[in-house]
RNA sequence: GCGGACGUGGCGGAACCGGUAGACGCAGCGGACUUAAAAUCCGCAGGCCCUGGCCAUGGGGGUUCGAGUCCCCCCGUCCGCACCA
């Protein structure tokens, strides 16, 4: 347990090497720097109010990357800052009634502190806050160029709509299609809405993901298939009794012969239609849009329709007649909003088709089965196979037969190959009080017209109320309404604001120049510093955040603001901070500071003395109570503590548990190092001592320092911080065996503690700081390049070499580095072991691999 | 449902290109110091028979002189799914 008596002073030590930082100006980037730059990134956190372990986390990385690059040599720009706008401010505004922006800076300030405490060597200069109009001003112009360069556009599309609450809701907002607060049964609604154009740039997005080699794959591949890129064909059926055509997309033309039914969206502008006149249908329409927007939803929910009555014709057989159906599942927003459904080779058309009692005919038949008895049961088949049941298809692979029928229907002009696009444009409008104010008007002459950029930023008002239901900017007495700029008549403001991902989608370059009022950042900053080359933060902004900020970065290339394409070289994704979970009989979640062992080694609740259970460990978050509060952590172990256990066990981008047990072993590692140089096993010399005669032990232990800071020094590089923890504590147990307390011992051992306390600098910055004071330099160890490992110390002469027989280990011996062949298989053969192991018999061969082992095969 | 990842001692994790499985730490056990405890230090430690072996990397197959690592099948857990950030 910490103990405010021990020799090291955590408290004190901390705060003192915060403020000769922060005096010293240690961390400011500066872009005059003959070094080479590099910007390393931490995904800038909501202000909540506090801090969490997933901060403490995400900055600890980012730090130790930051002071290890600048130890490097490098010119580190490392900054931070505040994604202020978003839906939580305005919950506490009804929830408490304390205004979103007074709730929000108060958070800042005491996150700022929070952050702080932790010794982050961040350039504090840099600071921006989304939620200011000094920030925010710059988005409305970008907002403005991106109009006029035709990326923006205007359409309706479908929300989640509470009735009682008058408002939109979130996904997560949506529980079991009822609005989480009102309660009331959630309505899908059209909204006119403004749209990025995404899709302008889906092939870019897409083959560029090759270029973003230091990403990791599996980010890669989640953006892969969210863009979505799919070939297929855009096909017009003839509709009986009528003169339009319904146009579906499908990927599997081939299949066409296997039709069962034509499917198309609830949305579907047919549907709308068809429903005017049939109740029944439009209470089905009326039920689909009561499930909510979100693909999770729409996929798991039973797969339903509503027999239209209407019959497709069948665009290659003619007569044949396929009924059309209002389901549940097709997406209006994606392909065209209609699909024809081919049973025998697609899950969900199977489980439709059986629920209706369409009919399954297979015509895709799997190698090597029979095309008399082939018959599809309860599984659909999506593999390959040779095509049956499809006249002209019939013998053709599916590839061949797509091409084939693709090429025919093309040539008749009822179908085009197209690309399709899972990706949608990125719906930016929200109805929304606390985020930044899209700058156009609305004009009964004029129509939309964008706010003149003399009069940016639009403000978003502060005296507003949060009484009644809706949008609170909707409600302001005066501020929607304006002059148009055009025809100076009546006209009012459009009361949507900005998704806030629009805000994270260019803050890394508003850092390059925090402070320009004229732009939103200097070009040539921005040049200069740009792409940033560590990005580090959590695996959930694996898609959105990520696609967003690359594609801003592309728009705002474009647009003539950067030269870069690529916002992020480098990409880190963090695992999550879990911790155990607690509960009594009756369910309800007890937080573990408040658990205690009683005297049978049951657990029980401090307060109550109810029994609790400890549950499986999981992502810690308020709702199950799991969470232990990193301000406490810090001020009872020191920020050191909490960094170094957040860098050691578990590698960065997997979860992390944690427990109490760990922070104490890193508390007592803390105090070791700090013995270590307080209380030295040996006399020290003094700092700059030429070195004198070493016995073996200490040119062992120097062999073993040099070794540790090659090695952590690689592992560093590739981000193995767990594997650089690990290594310095080898060296450092090295340290403390040492023996001998002759000059050369006494020389080895400041030369291991200098390299220890500079090894550590990147993760424990105060106690490194203090254990380099303390060894009787009156430098900063912030300032100290990085060690170099000498490596004559690097060579071994001799290896441990492995011996098997057959495979199974059955010796080990020393062998000079690099022996021969022949020398490695004698010797090996003269262990008694290998002897015993082969019974006699002879070897049949020997394989030798250098320096590492020797098997004996009998 | 679709997509992605992960699975190694009691626990977190090491193991580079297929070459000594379990580094380092946590918990545990034994000892030293102490009147005692805490702290600290030293030692032991995957499992099973115990001379020496055998079995072990979620399960089952395969490739190989050799597989935690490569291939196929299966099981389990977690994450994302477009208005949370």
């Amino acid at each position: 347990m910490a103990r405010t008596d021990d020799r090291y002073n955590v408290k004190e030590t901390e705060a003192k090497w915060q403020g000769v930082w922060e005096r010293r100006g240690c961390f400011l980037a500066a872009e005059d720097s003959p070094k080479p730059k590099y910007y390393v990134l931490e995904m800038f956190p909501y202000p909540s109010g506090r801090i969490h372990m997933g901060h403490v986390r995400n900055y600890t990385l980012g730090d130790v990357v930051a002071r290890y690059k600048r130890a490097k040599g490098f010119n580190v720009l490392h900054p931070m800052g505040w994604d202020a706008f978003g839906l939580p401010a305005e919950n506490a505004a009804i929830e408490r009634g304390i205004h979103p922006a007074k709730w929000t800076r108060e958070n800042i300030a005491a996150m700022r502190e929070q952050l702080k405490s932790m010794g982050l060597s961040y350039d504090w200069t840099r600071e921006v806050a989304t939620c200011e109009p000094e920030y925010y001003r710059h988005e409305q112009r970008m907002f403005l160029d991106f109009l006029k360069a035709g990326l923006v556009y205007r359409k309706e599309s479908w929300v989640n709509w509470d009735p009682v609450e008058n408002t939109v809701l979130a996904n997560e907002q949506v529980i079991d299609g009822r609005g989480w607060r009102s309660g009331a049964l959630v309505e899908k609604r059209r909204l006119a809405q403004w749209f990025l154009k995404i899709t302008d740039y889906a092939d870019d997005l897409l083959d560029s993901l090759k270029t973003l080699e230091r990403w990791p794959d599996r980010v890669r591949v989640m953006q892969e298939n969210w863009i979505g890129r799919s070939e297929g064909l855009r096909l017009r059926w003839a509709l009986t009794g009528r003169p339009d055509t319904l146009e579906i997309f499908t990927t599997r033309p081939d299949t066409l012969f296997g039709a069962a039914f034509c499917a198309i969206s609830p949305n579907h502008p047919l549907a709308a239609e068809l429903a005017a006149g049939d109740a029944g249908l439009a209470g089905f329409v009326a039920e689909c849009n009561r499930m909510g927007t979100s693909e999770a939803v729409l996929e798991t929910a039973e797969k339903k329709g509503w027999d239209t009555r209407l019959k497709a014709l069948h665009p290659l057989v003619p007569g044949w007649e396929i009924p059309v159906y209002v389901a549940n599942f097709v997406l209006m927003d994606y392909g065209t909003g209609a699909v024809f459904g081919c049973p025998a080779h697609d899950q969900r058309d199977l489980d439709f088709a059986r629920k209706y009692g369409l009919p399954v005919t297979p015509v895709v038949l799997p190698p090597g089965a029979d095309a008399r008895s082939f018959a599809v049961g309860a599984e659909a088949y999506d593999g390959e196979g040779t095509l049956f049941n499809s006249g002209f298809l019939d013998g053709l692979g599916v590839a061949e037969a797509k091409a084939k029928v693709s090429d025919r229907l093309e040539a008749e002009g009822r179908g085009t190959r197209t690309v399709n696009w899972r990706l949608r444009d990125w719906g930016v409008s929200r109805q929304r009080y606390w985020g930044c104010p899209i700058p156009v008007i609305h004009c009964p002459s004029c129509g939309v017209v964008p706010v003149p950029e003399r009069d940016l930023p639009v403000r978003l008002p502060e005296d507003v109320t949060f009484d009644k239901p809706g949008n609170p900017l909707d409600h302001h007495p005066t501020w929607k309404h304006v002059a148009c700029p055009t025809c100076g008549g009546a006209a009012r403001r459009e009361t949507d604001t900005f998704d806030t991902f629009f805000e994270s989608s260019w803050y890394f370059a508003r850092y390059c120049s925090p402070k320009r009022d004229d732009v939103a950042f200097g070009r040539a900053a921005a040049d200069y510093w740009l792409p940033v080359d560590q990005y580090i933060g959590g695996i959930e902004h694996a898609v959105l955040h990520l696609l967003y900020s690359r594609f801003f970065t592309r728009a705002m290339r474009d647009c003539g603001y950067l030269a870069v394409k690529e916002p992020f070289d480098g990409l880190l994704t963090q695992g999550m901070v879990c911790h155990e979970t607690f509960k009594t009989a009756d369910g309800a979640w007890v937080y573990p500071d408040e658990v205690v062992k009683t005297d049978d080694g049951t657990l029980a609740e401090a307060g109550t003395g109810r029994a609790v259970v400890a549950g499986r460990s999981e992502k810690m978050s308020k709702s199950k109570r799991n969470v232990v509060d990193p301000a406490h952590i810090i001020a009872t172990y020191g920020a050191d503590t909490a960094r170094l256990f957040m860098l050691s066990d578990s590698p960065p981008e997997r979860d992390l548990e944690w427990t109490e047990a760990g922070i104490d072993g890193a508390w007592r590692y803390v105090n070791r190092l700090w013995r270590m140089v307080a209380a030295p096993a040996a006399p020290l010399p003094a700092p700059g001592t030429a070195m004198p005669d070493l016995s073996a032990e200490a040119l062992k232990l120097r062999r073993l320092i040099h070794r540790t800071i090659a090695v952590v020094g690689e592992d560093l590089e590739r981000f193995h911080f767990n594997k650089a923890v690990a290594r310095i504590r080898e060296m450092t147990n090295g340290l403390g065996e040492l023996a001998a307390d002759d000059a050369g011992a006494g020389w080895v051992l400041r030369e291991g503690l200098e390299i220890a306390a500079r090894l550590i600098g990147p993760m424990m910055p105060h106690l490194a700081e203090e254990m380099w004071a303390a060894l009787g330099h009156d430098t900063l160890l912030a300032d100290a390049p990085w060690p170099e490992a000498d490596p004559a110390l690097l060579v071994d002469d001799t290896v441990t070499v492995a011996i098997q027989v057959n495979g199974k280990l059955r010796a080990t011996i020393e062998l000079a580095k690099d022996a021969d062949a022949k020398v490695a298989e004698a010797a090996a053969l003269a262990q008694p072991a290998v002897a015993a192991a082969m019974a006699g018999k002879p070897a049949r061969k020997i394989v030798v691999v250098p320096n590492r082992i020797v098997n004996v095969v009998v």
